[in-house]
DNA sequence: GCGTAACCTTACGCACGAGTAGGTATGCTC
DNA sequence: GAGCATACCTACTCGTGCGTAAGGTTACGC
């Protein structure tokens, strides 16, 4: 009875629907139809504009993902020095994800597990540890040395790893402060065990 | 037709297929009597001995999981340097991850994104979580230094997450060698971006 | 050799939720 | 103000797979 509205607003309606959804209740146990109650719509609405539930969710992944890789993407120039780029790529990450703690976070985790979406989040998360890998190679380069690819790899996916899980921590701490979280991110991640047993730290420049 | 088996051998049965059908197919598309099938069984007898789906999964989780523990469990001695404990504590879990590949890392990763199971895998990375920061505590005390217990729980998080992440990397690339990523793994821990990009490195030492 | 308890089966009920058929209202164009 | 496209609905079908009822068969004690 309320308003008829153009698809592209309806669409996005959808998707923060879906988006709701599927995070409070996890991909299998959302159902098309509460996405479209949640909505203000009926289920076939949802098919006519984003298909079907597989595609609903692929959608929401792409829209969460390009919006968090566009976060990113400004914040880490690729002149400044090595720390800086990782400090502030990890700044921008961590105040994404507190600002859409349910949001991604949720999602994101949901895509690990299920089969259909594993590849479509592999990709986005290649994207990530290729950028991070490339960073490394750069440093490492203008240091006159050089490392093998899957040594590379191999680092820049453990520190994508336990950003992430700094990212579900994050979403799992209301109160925690995203700032900080990144902080401490960048000690562990620049600084490693070794010197922060010695008590050797890291601090955010300022800026 | 075959033999008649004692509970306590068709439960184990049950099991070995439980997590090989559930790390195939994820735990929505695992169907129970695939399950049976696969343990070369029927149906009903999976009810009479394990009990609904949700009951098998958290069953599978809790055998590998207490498995996994007791690998690492012995392997680091609380009475050793911070650096041979948390390397010996790699080793051990990646060399679990190794030979387990197909079965506890999709397990595993299922069990994050849906939420009954979430809790209980949450209380594993729990015990892991705290044994790393026990760890940390220890050897920073040992230095006449302290730092606050959420700093030392968000760097053990950090730690076991870019764990995690790497026994991912390990699941998916069956070519790999479980030692070498262990001490990638470790280069990365403990010595930190900074040090590897100077070009310092960690080697294992001999045992 | 007979009861009884454990092992194991076939065959079904039933709920739930994805996806659809077919129809109604609203607004825009000319 | 007729025609037409677009927004939107109610009310179904139907597959799938969990969980179970009811009954058969082998071992084992006594």
């Amino acid at each position: 009875m309320f308003k008829r509205l153009p698809r592209a607003v309806r669409e996005q309606q959808m998707l923060d629907a879906a988006v709701k959804v599927f995070s409070r209740r996890g991909f299998h146990a959302a159902s098309m139809d509460e996405i479209a109650d949640d909505a203000g719509i009926s289920k076939p609405m949802v098919y006519a504009y984003l298909g079907t539930k597989e595609e609903v969710f692929v959608a929401c992944l792409h829209r969460e993902g390009t919006r968090m890789m566009e976060a990113i993407a400004g914040a880490a120039a690729p002149d400044l020095p090595a720390d800086e780029r990782l400090w502030r790529g990890l700044r921008a990450f961590f105040g994404f994800v507190g600002a859409h703690r349910d949001g991604w976070a949720v999602l994101y985790r949901q895509a690990r597990g299920e089969q259909p979406f594993a590849a479509e989040l592999a990709t986005m998360r290649g994207r990530l540890v290729e950028v991070v890998a490339g960073m490394f190679d750069h440093a490492l380069r203008a240091n006159g040395r050089e490392v093998g690819a899957t040594d590379l790899e191999v680092v820049a996916y453990a520190l994508v790893g336990a950003t992430e899980s700094l990212a579900d921590w994050l979403a799992d701490h209301p109160e925690a402060d995203p700032e900080k979280t990144a902080t401490r991110m960048m000690n562990v991640a620049w600084l490693g065990a070794d010197q922060l047993l010695r008590g050797i730290t890291w601090h955010p420049p300022a800026d």
